[in-house]
DNA sequence: AAGACCATGTAACAGGTTACATGATTAT
DNA sequence: ATAATCATGTAACCTGTTACATGGTCTT
């Protein structure tokens, strides 16, 4: 009875790769994954005991010290449940720009407001391309003979070329912000 | 008391335009903003009832006739949440794409595998293309003189620039796939 | 001794989808 | 008559975040 869960199959994920705390994960998941993924401990945590009860991995576990930390290892079915999930095709994913609504709603307040707010997301943008890059360049220094490291630029690759896009579609939209105001004010009638 | 709520306050920015149903509302939604933005019913009703409760919108109107038929009208504090809105920041959108999750752990599963995932991404985002070009044609020949066009034709062209760049991504991707494989194979171990 | 940070966990809540139930109206 | 579609609404459920509580360990 696996569950058809996004986060249960990025934890196995995870630890596919060897066994891991949930703290061990979310540092993971920060570390690699933040541009296109996140998880909180409050997912992490139950989901884990979930995966332990599904059979999917478990924490009976030598790794498992004494006190504070519980390790978890990825069990045969557990990997199953990856090999399954990474051959299935993927649902369309739903996402909801809040600065689109606003600029969609655009024509109800001045034009500063709304260059500010695309100005703004330029900048954030500008920022993420310099963070994918850094990442980047540590990822290819301090592992780069790991089998995964391809697979690992190609998504952060996708998030700077989504992240040119947007610049530049800031870059068109200021522009027409422009010339809308400028014919409000000055123009043909 | 007007809650931080996005539902809330996309609900509101329609009703600006003239009174409405929820299902009015739903149709818009599903006509000019699914692109980037999607709600279901489960939400818009109570949320709508929500919206009287807290004096934002009325429906104690003639407008709602005897049966069926529900209409909302925004009120004066309503119009004036939609403006505190609209000047408000824009919250980072946190996204979570599954292609990319799944293109992270690729490394576990055959290259096939990878390709097809990524071939079907790309024809997801040509046909994404197709129709809103199709839905700017229509917006331009159908309300060519809205003041709120513009605004409309910036969140379409949004999505088309996204589009465009996940598809060089997905070109880029697969070659870097088949070098892969072709590495693997023959190559020089 | 203090502060940072390792580490686990839960409770409360917010946000959201799906599936179902119900019935009126309109077009064929 | 029948089918489509207009139209509202709810219940069950899942997903996810935030805030809090708790205590260990390591460094200065």
């Amino acid at each position: 009875m696996a569950p058809p869960n996004r986060t249960v199959h990025a934890l196995l994920g995870f630890l596919t790769w060897h066994p891991m705390s949930g703290y061990d994960i979310k540092k993971s998941v920060d570390a690699s994954i933040s541009n296109f993924w996140s998880e909180s401990y409050g997912q992490i945590y139950p989901m884990l005991r979930r995966l332990v009860n599904d059979g999917l991995a478990t924490d009976d576990d030598a790794t498992t010290t004494g006190r504070g930390r519980r390790v978890y290892a990825i069990t045969r079915a557990g990997r199953q449940a990856v090999q399954r999930w990474l051959r299935e095709p993927d649902p369309p994913s739903v996402l909801r720009l809040e600065i689109l609504l606003k600029l969609f709603f655009g024509n109800q307040v001045d034009t500063p407001t709304n260059r500010r707010r695309v100005e703004t997301h330029r900048e954030q943008q500008r920022e993420l391309i310099d963070k994918y890059r850094n990442i980047g360049r540590t990822l290819r220094a301090e592992t780069g003979d790991h089998p995964d490291l391809p697979y690992w630029l190609m998504t952060l690759r996708y998030g700077e070329k989504q992240a040119r896009a947007a610049i530049d579609w800031c870059d068109e939209t200021i522009a027409k912000l422009n010339a809308l105001s400028a014919e409000g004010k000055g123009g043909t009638r």
